[in-house]
DNA sequence: TAATTATATCATAAAAAGATTACCGCCTTA
DNA sequence: TAAGGCGGTAATCTTTTTATGATATAATTA
């Protein structure tokens, strides 16, 4: 049973923790949100983490105290948000131990990215995060898939939409659902058929025999499952 | 697996260490650096290095002690750094086992050089510090590229670049990860194009066909991956 | 079974990312 | 000081991705 990677978010604007927390969630990371280092601190004290992120200008305090605590604990991985013209705090934070730092404003798929290193980096890679379905090998920390032993390369979007599928294994999801979580509107704004389209060319690429799926499977007037 | 060469560098001028830090690393050398005797002298019991740089004129003594436990305990080249009028500590220097010495102001390219001729004849080069791609040979400590048995002369923009790809073998960098690394700015400041340009200038000289390179690949989005 | 509905397939337009080419200014070196 | 290499930029071309509409097929039910 594959285990989702617990992160620490640590983050005191509203919007970015909550865009990053979906975001993350979808790349199939399990998130836990702090608006301030003192509920940080708290919050590690009664649990672990896989990863951290966070930002360094938080209201109450710095975040160093927070990455320091992580440190001390485990040996978190951490990556520190920053400012564009916060040079002096970046040079502290990675004294402090601090894994890599990513300045604001970025990009999603950059952040992404950058925690695969770290995680790989530090060796955090095990077996937990691969999850393995008939023949189908997603690597959720690299974010790599593979089809019977050999790589399958799929666009951005078709990584969020298996990876959607995958983390709700065993229930049907709604075609509602999928789209709210893929592309953020309900079905109102998105062509219905965009959904039927993806499924397809994510079959054509992880399926055995696209016409007859094993791994996405189709329940009519609902959805689909894993 | 290959390994970078070690370097030890003992320099209180914070300066002048920063700089030598920086081009070092560029020219793949791990860099650990002090700014007295005694530290280094520390650092040389807990850890092996292959090459030291080291300033006769340190804070606290003088830089000879250093070079006496390095050869003392693995025979490590060494590079003596002097004032222009200090005749007499060369000779000292010299005598003491060091390799080499070179007086400041100097120019990097003449360091480089001396370096590689140092460890050439102190018979360093090992196939540890040889990096072997898909026909492509990357001697890290003589800063030489192979391609196919016959040289490649890359630039030094060139070269960082190739460096920074192969010491992260397998992982995908970003865009803004290899700005910063070899131009030292986000990409806010350079072209971003500058990059893609660069990458393709490589792939002119290294890959068998830079049509569809098998060496520097693209990941879509993100960056680009060895 | 015909009509209806849901999903699958195909083809293609629009947008985005990257590759390619050409060019310019600067510095080195002969 | 002229020639050539290097670093960087701009404009253009190519490829890939994303999204949609049209049509075909399969399942459901009146």
């Amino acid at each position: 049973m594959p285990t989702m990677m617990k992160l620490l978010l640590v983050e005191d604007d509203e919007a970015i923790a909550v865009g990053l927390e979906y975001s993350l969630s979808q790349e199939g990371f399990e998130v836990v949100i702090c608006n301030d280092a003192a509920s940080a601190l708290d919050k590690i004290t009664s649990q672990d983490f896989d990863f951290a992120i966070i930002d360094i200008s938080l209201p109450d305090g710095n975040g160093f105290d927070v990455c320091k605590k992580l440190k001390e604990k485990g040996d978190t991985p951490v990556i520190f948000l920053t400012a564009r013209d916060d040079e002096g705090s970046v040079v502290m934070g990675l004294d402090m131990g601090a894994d890599d730092y990513i300045t604001k404003p970025f990009r999603l798929r950059e952040l992404h990215s950058r925690i695969r290193a770290v995680l790989r980096r530090a060796n955090k890679l095990s077996e937990d995060h691969i999850i393995n379905i008939g023949g189908l090998t997603v690597n959720l920390a690299e974010g790599k898939v593979k089809k019977n032993g050999r790589e399958v390369f799929l666009t951005a979007l078709e990584y969020r939409l298996l990876l959607t599928l995958i983390s709700n294994r065993g229930q049907v999801l709604t075609r509602d659902q999928l789209l709210q979580s893929i592309w953020d509107v309900s079905g109102d704004f998105v062509n219905d058929n965009t959904l039927t389209v993806y499924i397809k060319r994510l079959r054509e690429k992880i399926e055995d025999d696209p016409q007859n799926p094993t791994i996405i499977k189709t329940v009519r007037g609902i959805g689909y499952r894993v």
